[in-house]
DNA sequence: CTGAAAGCGCTTACAG
DNA sequence: CTGAAAGCGCTTACAG
């Protein structure tokens, strides 16, 4: 059995301290000073303690570590969402790698989870494990809020916002950006622009929404018109149907551009345009937000709104790490400024259907 | 000050056994049993036990648990990789995903961490933290397994494969693969194609160009021509890169198709033809290997070679769980079959530049 | 500078 | 069915 042979030689592997201590004949007191180098121990403690971690290849637990430090080095990031993908997904999979980039050099393990719409196993979960904080990605019910919150252990939201007063959130001035959006666009000289704005009950399509809204109507009718089409999720599959949908509509009316609240739905559209040999941005210019990656992989690139999601990740992880350590924090609202980014998508000025 | 308000309580928050023993007149041993449901204990015993653990609360800490059990329930994933991104990779961040929706429901929780070639800090935290078992992502060089082996934890690699014997591996059939790839585009009538081959160190890579070179050699000269082309990298702008190198060379020899040895490869090429006004797959044909999501997404959609990163998940852990619960595993290495997906890019047959 | 002892929060035989 | 005791692998005052 193969088993067996590759795990034969288990449990002989973990020493614990005492075995060193033996070992290298001194007590389990010094041998804990010398590897933590805490506390006075001579030269040759040192060095006698030294030899056999060195030979024995000795790890000190962190479980027994952390049991009596009541700190685990461990800190949880919950990933709110309906479905996989969680570390794939194309703007959550970046605040990830940028939570990961961050959090190893500061000598944090992290554990990944995703939670699923008004359940708390998964926050249930991470508070037995007894992290030491916590990051909560994207939306979340109020309640899961509550009930992490009964536990006193720090956490910080990201990409997401709560009524709940006082919890430290970091978030992109999404409104800013459907502004610039707005600005991008009329600037270059849209008249009639479609919008697909994603579902409202989540905080950026909402806001993103209402940026471009406030720009458009700022500007009077003879800056621009346009329509929105709401939709159910934000997933590329329901950019392109909602298109499908509207496509009689959108060819009747002399649309020039098409603003989508997320990259996916954007893109989606956009796909279905060129399916039906619409020129982009020859004939009409699209545009997104977010900046994936995809944006500017297609032909044509896609313009989009630049979401720091480097930035979001690695302060998620500072600020966290000072409360942890009970250092005060200044904020308890970080926004982000959101960068246009232009690309060929809307390079040059849209002509009617 | 901020800290203070919402971490003042903290401490309060998190209660022990004993606390729940005498909350409910009864002894911590009493608890344990009524907690894990293992033991006898009255019904009583059970109600005024499980009302102050509702009450309060309570969450059991698993750190004092995996202490006298030895077994945390937590395994790590270690991603070798020089670089970010990793989680929001196109191809490893689909496997993480799929290990991260088959280990919640088996009750374990994942720390995720990348490890940079040579250096051996990631998979010593792992160590330290105890974790039952162990994912590796990717090609690892001999010594971190070697390293990783002496410590008698389980451990599957996912990906790569490595001249240590007898360690478990899930990786596609990437050689099939290849043959799949030379079999379709040479199907459809390709009779000179360009190859852009990533980095032969890459075991997948490798193979991918190992199954293409052997199909092709054995239709025969008549059957169609190759010439490959190695690359230092395989990402994208490498891809791009290279395609444009060979620009001159490309456009005097009549190649009808070009397959890259993944899609992010054959993406790039294909970018750059796109902007030289090549038609895909109008005049040449283009494929990749993965069939990473942007694949679908693109116009025209890339036609490619599907892994299932799904499977390998799914399995790596359940292997696993095997591996830490010391059940019988009958296979060491798991080869998947991959499968071709037919999209736009090679569509119709190709003509010559 | 070093060691014995207590304790972190649980579980698990063992008596009763 | 229940409780006292020992122990998981460490760290940390406290004596010496």
């Amino acid at each position: 059995m193969w088993e067996r042979s590759h795990n034969g030689e288990r449990g002989k592997a973990v020493r614990n301290i005492k075995e060193i201590a033996q070992l290298s004949g001194v007590s389990k007191s010094t041998v804990s000073r010398v590897i933590s180098g805490r506390g006075y121990t001579s030269q040759e403690a040192r060095d006698k303690v030294l030899k056999v971690v060195q030979e024995l290849q000795y790890k000190p637990s962190a479980v027994a570590r952390a049991m009596v430090s009541q700190r685990t080095h461990n800190i949880g990031i919950l990933i709110y969402r309906r479905e996989y993908p969680v570390a794939s997904h194309p703007f959550y999979g970046k605040i990830l790698d940028a939570i990961l980039a961050t959090a190893s050099p500061m000598n944090y393990s992290v554990f990944v989870t995703t939670e699923y719409e008004m359940s708390l196993r998964s926050a249930d979960f991470m508070l037995e494990k007894r992290v030491d904080g916590l990051i909560l990605i994207s939306r979340l019910e109020q309640n899961v809020i509550e009930h992490i919150g009964k536990f006193g252990v720090p956490y910080i939201m990201v990409n997401g916002s709560t009524d709940v007063p006082g919890v430290i959130h970091i978030v992109n001035r999404d409104q800013n950006g459907g502004m610039e959006a707005a600005r991008h666009l009329s600037g270059l000289g849209h008249r009639r622009i479609f919008v697909l704005a994603g579902p409202q009950s989540h905080r950026s399509h909402h806001l993103r929404l209402e940026g471009f809204r406030t720009y458009m109507n700022g500007q009077g009718y003879e800056f621009g018109e346009f329509d929105i089409t709401y939709l159910e999720s934000s997933t590329f599959e329901e950019g392109y149907r909602k298109m499908a949908d509207h496509w009689e509509h959108f060819r009747s009316h002399p649309y020039t551009a098409i603003f989508g609240t997320n990259d996916m739905i954007a893109l989606g559209a956009m796909k279905f345009l060129m399916e039906h040999s619409v020129a982009v941005p020859g004939q009409v210019a699209v545009m997104g937000f977010d900046d994936i990656d995809a944006a500017s992989i297609l032909t044509p690139s896609l313009t989009s709104v630049r979401v720091d999601t480097e930035r979001m990740g690695r302060l998620a992880c500072e600020m966290l790490d000072k409360l942890i350590r009970h250092e005060p924090v200044e904020e308890t609202a970080i926004e982000l400024e959101p960068q246009l980014v232009i690309r060929d998508s809307t390079k040059r000025r849209g002509e009617a259907l």
